[in-house]
DNA sequence: CGAACGTTTGAGATGACTCAAGCGTTGTGG
DNA sequence: CCACAACGCTTGAGTCATCTCAAACGTTCG
């Protein structure tokens, strides 16, 4: 069942069964991209959208001067630009970051899925809007906060989301993301990025290491980073309790 | 007729007379809000969506501690909270800038003249993630630009925008914002906007007075502000040549 | 073994912030 | 109709967070 994960653990917007089963038939292949490989380029006509199976993606915006502004990251079990099948084509790149399994959806057969059926449409509607949500708070983060709150806040939003797709057991995960695709994240430097991880280090919040994260000290963590997983729209809040 | 500027200029999405009319069809009572009010608190329950036929709106996130940072902002033809209509509840408020007049589309009677109109829901869908592409270029601009930058790309975000909606004509365009909310677009403190403002006017950029925008030299505003308005999904692109 | 890449650390520069004060405008109530 | 409060704008001085540039180190992989 190639769409598991998708949408579980997201208040009123699981699939049924039936849902599943139309989606599952919808895909037209499985494949396997390798890391650090550039899917989607932005600007590009795209006639199918792509289901996370395993590994890590990224979206993110490349200027002409060079400067790469990351949008968004995407686990197993999401739709990495079903926005693509409403509008056709891309204002940003898309990439791996590790070897990827993805599931391809070709948007004919998509649209024959979603004829008819109100419901699902809706929620596809939604995972998308989701999305959306998701930039909202990357925006208060990167806008708002400081460099260790912006690092802090990522952490506890990728353990959230991990958690619900059951990658994460509230307290240690795998991030594999170099200190450049933080800074990339977080409108920093990498060398910046280096200091901020030393002293949230020292500061006994949290450990990020080759490519795996400990949370140390999950609530000291999300007030560092003015985290409130509200806009992930869980059904169940991550295990550690953010609130104090 | 009320949607008459929803979508206008849009790449492939603009309304036929029958969608316009079944729109217009959906609405329930049109009304004026004040300036500088709050329209729908974060995390209140909706049932129903707003066009924004004629004033300023915008959307943001505050946080307990007192920060503000601005995530949208809405110019008239707007659909301003259509994601409220598959997402039910929203992660962040929304609130006038000027007084404004709007349209109320309640969620039932959007459901129902959806029904079966497979295009127009597309079409809505298309404008939900058009907000989704400009928060992209928003993290883009707040991540990877300075203050001179973010402020240039704002303001030629805001022209192109306007222009589409017949309120610019490319040179001089109202924007009836403060010094503050410039501020909590761009992630910056109020003190030195009004200097970033002070160096675009002496740099002969754009002058900003009193809620009033005029471009002195749109192309070289444009290449500070690494504008690029693909992001917009403008059928025309803005009068200003932004490519030198 | 060497190249490429990611990480770490340092020193110095600078862009943006903080705090503080003064000015202009607007709206309002006495 | 004036006075004053509230608000937004402007400017200055000093501080600090983050950046830039540079070098060195570790690891991986061909």
């Amino acid at each position: 069942m190639i769409f598991d994960r998708f949408l579980t653990n997201r208040r009123g917007y699981e699939l049924t069964a039936e849902e599943l089963r139309l989606l599952d038939g919808a895909v037209s292949e499985v494949r396997t991209i390798d890391a650090r490989t550039t899917m989607i380029e932005a600007g590009e006509r795209v006639t199918s959208s792509t289901l996370l199976v395993r590994g890590f993606m990224s979206r993110y915006i490349d200027d002409p001067a060079g400067l790469r502004q990351l949008v968004a990251m995407h686990v197993a079990g999401e739709f990495v630009d079903l926005h693509a099948y409403p509008m056709r084509e891309l204002d940003h790149s898309i990439g791996t970051l590790t070897s990827c399994e993805v599931a391809i959806v070709p948007h004919d057969a998509l649209k024959a899925v979603l004829e008819g059926h109100e419901d699902l449409s809706r929620k596809l509607w939604f995972s998308t809007l989701l999305d959306a949500a998701l930039h909202r708070a990357w925006l208060f983060r990167v806008g708002r906060l400081d460099a260790v709150g912006r690092v802090a806040h990522l952490f506890c939003e990728m353990n959230a989301r991990l958690e619900s797709a059951g990658l994460s057991d509230g307290e240690t995960f795998q991030l594999p993301m170099t200190q450049t695709d933080i800074a990339e994240v977080c409108g920093l430097t990498p060398e910046h990025v280096n200091r901020v991880l030393r002293q949230l280090r020292e500061g006994e919040l949290c450990q990020f290491k080759s490519g795996s994260v400990t949370l140390i000290n999950p609530a000291a963590l999300a007030r560092r980073g003015h985290f409130d997983p509200n806009y992930l729209y869980l059904k169940t809040a991550p295990k550690a309790r953010w609130t104090n």
